[in-house]
DNA sequence: CAAAAACGCTACTAATTAGTAGATATTAAT
DNA sequence: ATTAATATCTACTAATTAGTAGCGTTTTTG
């Protein structure tokens, strides 16, 4: 218990207030966006000062990568464990209840590249950038077997069906049905997928 | 040709450098968004001063909304043209076009909508919400009777539609394909309008 | 207990930008 | 031509906010 369990804990605290810090940040940003978010927001969130923020991150531009990063790396997590027996559409519509499930609470997955000055941002930190690529080539993989299997619309250009699908994380049909609707969280949700795979119009199938 | 054809002729100026006004805060809106768009970006781009922009909008936040509801009423002329021929899903189909073609051309149907703080903002200016209100009541009539028809699915609730409906308009997918991919402008908007009424599944009717 | 190291905070700087005052130029009227 | 009115601009103010310097306090070590 001397040297190496105090390092550790101190070590310990300090992860422990930097995901604090990220958590801030996801919120804010899920309420307020980039521009409007203040350092001092998050530092007074969770009752720190501005200059201990900047101890654990060195500009605002690397407290959003940071959580950015988390957000992707949750994806990946959660797309890990999907069991084997599901089959490609099946994991790609989980994911999504996932990620809409994860913004209802106001945990804002992806809103951030709606801005193309926080894109550019964004697209600037590598590490980042490399989560992205990553993720983005599982979910390619998961669109054109699903397509192979006749879930999904072959028909459809792989890029069309891929980009609709990441926007659809970030709709902002959710917030209006949230505010003005009187649907609970798995009504939206079970609508949301709905729409997503099926459409707007009536389907004779299914 | 005195006192009234000069008054005519400056005040017909004034209107012409006012579309001048809104055509450009249009297009800075739509690239770089309401918190990063400068009156001096505003005054710079069509050649004035900030104080002489100032002498046709009192505000920002005034200049923003008048360039808003001049979107609006610009859909609000669109579906009125359209010929009573067209199906109610037709005329939704129809507009939902316009709204994309707009958008690809820089010209940005809605996006503002997208943050929190602007939409509270817009909120707060009773002639753009008066213009949005008759809209939507047209857009929510021609959702039911829609349904009625038998081409909108009638298990989903007016609302989740109308919503799904408005969110296509400032669809991100639309920025990514003509980004990443090599598609042109009126395969974008098939693909939109397809993925928008028919969804990812592969289809058997149709 | 005393010296040193680490930590966190208050109070600043520098840059940006909405909005304006007041000087300057331009046009109209007599 | 000269005065009055109007239009437009340059140069400012006030407020906000990212980022930092350096002081005071606590914690660690001998």
């Amino acid at each position: 218990m001397s040297i190496f369990s105090k390092l550790n804990f101190k070590d310990q605290a300090f992860r422990l207030r930097e995901d604090a810090i990220l958590d801030a940040t996801t919120t804010i940003l899920a309420s307020k966006g980039f521009d409007l978010m203040t350092m001092d927001d998050v530092a007074n969130q969770i009752g720190i000062s501005k200059p201990s923020l900047y101890k654990h991150f060195k500009s605002k531009e690397d407290l959003v990568g940071a959580a950015m990063i988390r957000l992707i790396d949750g994806a990946s997590t959660q797309l890990e464990a999907f069991p084997d027996s599901l089959s490609a559409k099946e994991k790609l519509s989980a994911l999504l209840e996932w990620a809409l499930r994860v913004r209802l609470g106001g945990g804002l997955p992806f809103l951030p590249s709606t801005s193309n000055a926080v894109r550019e941002m964004l697209m600037r930190n590598l590490k980042y950038v490399g989560r992205v690529i990553k993720l983005n080539s599982q979910l390619e993989k998961l669109v054109i077997r699903a397509q192979k299997e006749g879930d999904l619309d072959p028909s459809l250009h792989s890029d069309v069906i891929l980009f609709s699908y990441y926007a659809r994380s970030c709709d902002p049909a959710v917030e209006y049905l949230q505010k003005f609707s009187k649907m609970d969280t798995d009504a939206i949700i079970e609508n949301m997928l709905r729409v997503c795979f099926q459409g707007l119009e009536k389907t004779s199938h299914h």
